[in-house]
DNA sequence: CAGCTATCGTTTCATGAGAAACCATAGTGA
DNA sequence: TCACTATGGTTTCTCATGAAACGATAGCTG
């Protein structure tokens, strides 16, 4: 019932199909895409992996306000696999940019906290996220910040909903 | 300069950091939640994964226009690694919901098609996928739909285009 | 205190995805 | 026609990720 000449015209076309119009279908390219941006940026400018620059972010917020966190408080923190953070941990440490501390009350953890070295590079990690936020949505008004923001929310927890009563 | 109060304090409040606010942060959790339920659905009712309902989606849609599709146009039109399209391609031929007939164009690919049992999946497949759409987005209003379409295919054609300079 | 269970962190294992290498066929130009 | 290059598809290798198993410590209860 197809033709090659049919064929090709496919093959000219852009998709055309339902998967097009589907959202998750969008929602997933479209993160993607920014994901993938970021990676390169990072890696390209700090040699950090994602996981590792929100590890960095995220102990640098707390130490600007005088905490150190545990590995648990990470995993809370970024929603990362307590693995993911494990790891990233480590590179981090390897690399000299953040320090265990022994938790007197808990044998079985310890304090993480930006070295000198680890939060100046977060000086620099910082803005380069803001940049690229700001690159990625200069062409968003403010009034659709927000709206995207929220949809997102609102969607996050809608799936996450769902997916309590789908595991039935 | 932290204590262990803190770091307690940080425990129970929930992320708190600019990482939160941080909207490629919020696309990335947001797509993942919603990938996760979908991939669960599909998983337990067709044990179909989503490269291989991609593909099945874009086949059914070709096929009911009366056309059949190469693995070159298929990566085309999903988007997707020609290495997962092969290997989606393989496994649904595996399970005998596509057939491939030859080329006569052209030795070296094939052209691909639901079998009728495939076929009957696919009618399935795709209820079921807009009725998860549906479920996702039931309380956002039309106009809501239209925006969230619309923000998601900006900010990927933005992110495609400062991937481009960013690759100096 | 003794023992049971829960939790933090770590290691190991299985799975998935992309990059690069590879084969066969097409297409092109001498 | 004979190279040479390009392309569709396949295989292999590498790396990232999450699940499960594990060791150590905490915390609770008898």
């Amino acid at each position: 019932m197809m033709t090659d000449l049919m064929a090709e015209h496919l093959d000219d076309e852009l998709p055309t199909g339902q998967l097009e119009s589907f959202l998750p279908y969008q929602l997933s390219i479209a993160s993607n895409a920014v994901s993938s941006l970021i990676a390169e940026r990072y890696h390209k400018r700090f040699a950090l992996k994602i996981p590792e620059w929100r590890v960095m972010a995220v102990l640098g917020d707390a130490q600007a306000r005088g905490a150190a966190l545990t590995q648990r408080s990470l995993t809370e923190a970024t929603l990362m696999d307590k693995v993911a953070v494990n790891r990233a941990c480590k590179v981090l440490e390897d690399r000299g940019l953040v320090a265990r501390a022994p938790n007197k009350d808990d044998g079985r953890s310890h304090f993480l906290q930006l070295t000198g070295e680890g939060w100046a590079i977060h000086e620099e990690v910082m803005p380069l996220a803001l940049a690229t936020e700001r690159d990625l949505f200069s062409d968003f008004d403010a009034a659709e910040q927000r709206q995207f923001r929220s949809l997102l929310t609102r969607i996050r927890g809608r799936a996450a909903e769902l997916a309590e009563k789908t595991k039935d």
